[in-house]
DNA sequence: GATAAGCAATGATTTAGGTCAACGCTGTTA
DNA sequence: TAACAGCGTTGACCTAAATCATTGCTTATC
């Protein structure tokens, strides 16, 4: 029981994030996200099979649409905005595993309980698929399945650079680590000199990620710039000038 | 280049871990850690095809046989003894990212470089395989993929439970989280009331898991033990006498 | 059996980051 | 146009855990 998915075209939201064609689109081979998704992997006539399992879905803002620890009913293929994933104490303490985006992969679990929640933090879309239909789609598309190991191999690099992270670096170092991550999404492997990135999650997003509070993140940043290391502008873009020596913090040349 | 692994009966070490019958080893299907690893994916007369492609090696207690950020040549399943794997940085800052022992399968990376290290722990026996020779294995056995995929995924789980304690948990929460850790690795789901467990990590590779000092973890457990909930032994052998407390304790239940 | 090296425990002191509190800005509701 | 809520920043103060230092084991080496 996903609880309560805004299911496209059902909400009372204003018409404008429905693009037009998409509305029940049954038709992956012409979805935004083909390139990224887990989609990729398949070929035009195999798409046509995929489509009829898929549900496209929109998620507003601050909307969980997995709730920690519920049965695990669904799948999900994000196409677009951002989602954080996190993992909570009974007390309220919150841990942020990770953003995910555009193309990315979520629910994959061995049990039968989601061992983490996702909230929307912009206008989300997604594709929904049922555990058994992507279970039986996976059986006859076997290159799904590597795609989907490769997936998982890739967040389980992420997962222990995030340890490092967060057992080891000092606030400085985490704040410079999260801000270069975001220079590499933006950017890839191209990070330009001077440049410039603008995210959707708040400061008490940011906090949950690095393991630290709103204050201090707020503190550090400050202290970057007063150190002429990053401009912070108005909402939530920031300008790197020197991204390498942001890097450098990061991973523990003090400066 | 996985450097310098002490290969069977090549070491000058005394023969006593060479169990009889195990010296170049071509018959996976008498194995001891069959039902475990990998290999338990396979049937008999696959596991003829796999016995081609595996190297049993041993490795001596402190041996570094995955070097961070060397090339990825190799994949291993580990037989015995327990292995940490952990990162670092340039400072020597490290953060032991897990401990893994018997049927634990390493070295799945995208990427053509291991993201981290592994050290032997205690004598460590395992089974080398070299990429192309398992990727081809793969091609040929589905099932297997199938048997990886599971074992990321619970390997994903397992780095958000630590990212959590690693970013919100206290250490006296983060020190009970590992005791519980170790009780359930070794009964299971059966934990009895009055268990005893002994592990063969020392206070600083704890200390380097919970993202702590040694210290903090002596002092810790000098705590648990002031409170009437853990008795310490000599060697790194602890009695638990309420889990229950115990398991509380680790999920901020304070007391 | 003296010396050294590795591991664990504990005490004294310091500090990075948390907590508590105030304030400013922007956008929304009444 | 006032009241309010959400978000971000900054200051004053506090504390959990780090750092530094000492001691007491074992086990290994000469």
């Amino acid at each position: 029981m996903p609880p309560s998915l805004t299911a496209e075209n059902t909400s009372g939201r204003p018409r404008r994030f429905v693009i037009a064609g998409m509305e029940g689109c049954t038709n992956c081979s012409v979805c935004e996200v083909r390139a990224n998704g887990i989609c990729s992997a398949l070929r035009d006539d195999e798409l046509e099979l995929l489509a009829r399992a898929a549900v496209r879905m929109a998620v507003p803002p601050g909307h969980i649409f997995i709730e920690e620890g519920s049965r695990a009913t669904d799948f999900f293929n994000i196409t677009g905005g951002t989602v954080k994933l996190f993992k909570s104490l009974p007390d309220g303490r919150r841990q942020i595993t990770g953003f995910v985006s555009v193309g990315h992969f979520l629910g994959l679990a061995v049990s039968d309980r989601y061992a983490f929640g996702a909230e929307a933090i912009d206008q989300v879309r997604l594709c929904r698929f049922s555990r058994p239909k992507l279970e039986s789609m996976i059986e006859e598309f076997p290159r799904m399945e590597r795609r989907l190991l490769a997936e998982a191999a890739n967040e389980l690099v992420a997962a222990q650079d995030q340890m490092l992270l967060l057992g080891r670096k000092t606030a400085r170092e985490r704040v410079a680590s999260f801000l270069y991550g975001q220079l590499e999404v933006h950017y890839g492997d191209a990070i330009p000199a001077d440049a410039r990135i603008s995210f959707p999650m708040t400061r008490a997003d940011i906090a949950d990620f690095l393991g630290l509070t709103v204050e201090t993140v707020s503190r550090t940043l400050s202290g970057l710039r007063r150190d002429g290391l990053v401009t912070l502008n108005a909402g939530h873009t920031i300008g790197v000038a020197l991204p390498a020596r942001l890097k450098a913090i990061a991973w523990g040349d003090a400066g």
